[in-house]
DNA sequence: TTGTAGGCGTTATCAA
DNA sequence: TTGATAACGCCTACAA
């Protein structure tokens, strides 16, 4: 007679306990607290009344053994934060948080080893995953991801193509960034590059270098300045070039917190911007419209990428194995302001 | 023989695939894989070469159910994200994650209904909660707080005093501000206030007050404007006190973003900063110091706030009940810039 | 050193 | 409409 478990200190209600009070079996406890359909009205209530009254709740761990459904995505991160990120983990949030779903967020080292041992410690735990990882250029551990099990790659360089991706049009945004400076007639244009090793650095370095061959304008490797995303960076990225012989007539910063950085050394100098130098960045960041100069730069709707990226991992919880790989690319769209010496009103 | 299970499709491989596989029971197979030293050497290494040959990992719900422990925290947060709560999440998450833990984050808005699903979702999925809710007012349901559910308040107001509590120290930061300000002469100091009914723009906002009281200036009403935190808010308040008939000669804004919303509106006035008007900030976001002036602000660590509130958690989930609540509140320090007036070098 | 078996808290499949 | 009861995958006394 429940002597089995009253000497125990239960420090939580089970199902169980609310079955004994209320009278019924433990079937018709979790039918009435799951689909109140399946049960009479009368003993509904009362079920129902009794599971509030005693504070019940559905042990997670114990429903996600016996459903096989966690109703929880995990989301991969590398180990630096940023406004980027909090963004990133927004839009998932908010989308996946909709379909009743939570975020179980871990940042590793995105090594090999590390990497794995992420991969493992969730499994059981998460339904799907959502990796994001500019810097991880391996293939993902297939053994370790058993099965089909769902993951959805973002912003990750596109070396292991069975997975969904999503990622942002660097290239093209680069580009467009490049391809404005030339048609306002510039013509000697330095770049401040991302962190090495990281694939958006990587695809805007390209899309910088594809703009300037297709205008004809000659690369010059001296304009190409090292960065890692940083504002310390970009400011130490713009007093080197600075002392260049012939100085660049505007500088395209891979970030807008380099963008920022360069900025502030630029007028530490005397230089004038736009005047002098004209300036662009990338991301469009709420503050770059507050620097003076505003700041010219390539606008990415970053909790858009990642509520695109958890609507699909959502898509592949659902439907059947379905599809093949599908990889998305977000658009982004160029905004100018004073920086680059275009008046915009 | 296995036929029970080798006719479905398992999408997945279990402790009695290896257990069979490997010629031994589920029992040694656990015991291989987690406590090494109760298993013989020989069997140890062949049982775990069975187990990574077949890709083995421990499900992490049925552990969680038997062991009673998830080595989860949940991290409830409000529904707006910003730099702040990429920071704290970031903090937090280093810190556990040191201890094996994994955070299990949700957002939410904090009306009792909410927060009470919120907090019943995560039953039997984490072993203690981070609460961060700077405009929560009402008690934590206890009900669903069942037993002494570990839980720490984060930013909170200190309404429910049962928990422990971890804050920044608006009040001593915005005191400290106010107070540099009026070392330097100026009376008419004008405020920026954040949102309202969040505890953090209310702490700031008495310091304020408290700061002029102690010094004998008495309060101006006008001087005391609206703001949410944003920078528009910021650009806002500062056209607002532009249009005063006597205007300040000093504003400090409930934070930086603000901060940096109102010098846009100032420099786009024609009023120099800081000869005409000073201007101070508060959180100390890294875009403060790349602003032109730089920003004087009141720098928090807020990675070293998640750090901490983490910290405190890990010691409630390892030690016995042990002590009655902690309120612990982080010292900010006032990081004096060009904004303000001083020289800075 | 290893195996057997019970139970963690649910849901789901049967009968009744 | 309700109640037994068998899983779910794992850990851990207890026995061998």
């Amino acid at each position: 007679m429940g002597a089995r478990t009253s000497h125990r200190l239960r420090t939580t209600v089970t199902i169980r306990d609310v079955a004994r009070a209320a009278g019924v079996s433990v079937a018709t406890v979790s039918r009435a607290v799951n689909s109140s359909h399946l049960v009479a009205g009368e003993t509904l209530a009362r079920v129902r009344g009794v599971a509030t009254r005693m504070g019940y709740v559905p042990h997670g761990a114990a429903r996600s053994l016996v459903m096989r459904r966690t109703h929880t995505i995990g989301v991969l991160l590398p180990d630096l934060y940023g406004e980027f990120f909090s963004e990133v983990i927004r839009g998932i949030d908010l989308t996946v948080r909709k379909a009743g779903y939570h975020c179980l967020v871990s940042s590793a080292q995105h090594d090999g080893a590390q990497l794995e041992a992420a991969l493992a410690s969730m499994r059981g735990r998460v339904d799907g995953l959502i990796l994001m990882s500019p810097e991880f250029t391996g293939d993902l551990p297939r053994r370790t991801l058993q099965g089909d099990f769902p993951v959805v790659l973002l912003n990750c360089p596109p070396t292991d193509l069975a997975f969904d991706s999503l990622s942002v049009a660097n290239y093209d945004g680069a580009y467009a960034m490049v391809r404005h400076f030339i048609g306002l007639g510039h013509r000697r244009i330095a770049m401040i590059r991302g962190a090495v090793g990281n694939f958006d650095a990587a695809e805007r370095l390209r899309g910088y270098r594809a703009a300037l061959r297709d205008a004809e304008v000659p690369l010059a490797p001296e304009l190409e300045v090292p960065g890692d995303f940083s504002e310390g960076a970009g400011d130490a990225a713009a007093r080197v070039l600075l002392h260049l012989a012939v100085r660049p007539t505007a500088i395209f910063a891979a970030n807008d917190a380099m963008a920022i950085g360069a900025l502030s050394a630029l007028r530490e100098a005397g230089v004038l911007v736009p005047e002098e130098i004209a300036l662009g960045g990338f991301d469009d960041i709420p503050m770059a419209r507050y620097v003076a100069p505003a700041l010219t730069s390539v606008h990415v709707d970053i909790s858009a990428l990642g509520a695109r990226t958890a609507a699909r991992l959502l898509a592949r919880l659902d439907r059947t194995p379905g599809h093949g790989p599908i990889r998305d690319i977000l658009p982004t769209t160029l905004v100018v302001r004073r920086s680059c010496g275009m008046q915009d009103s």
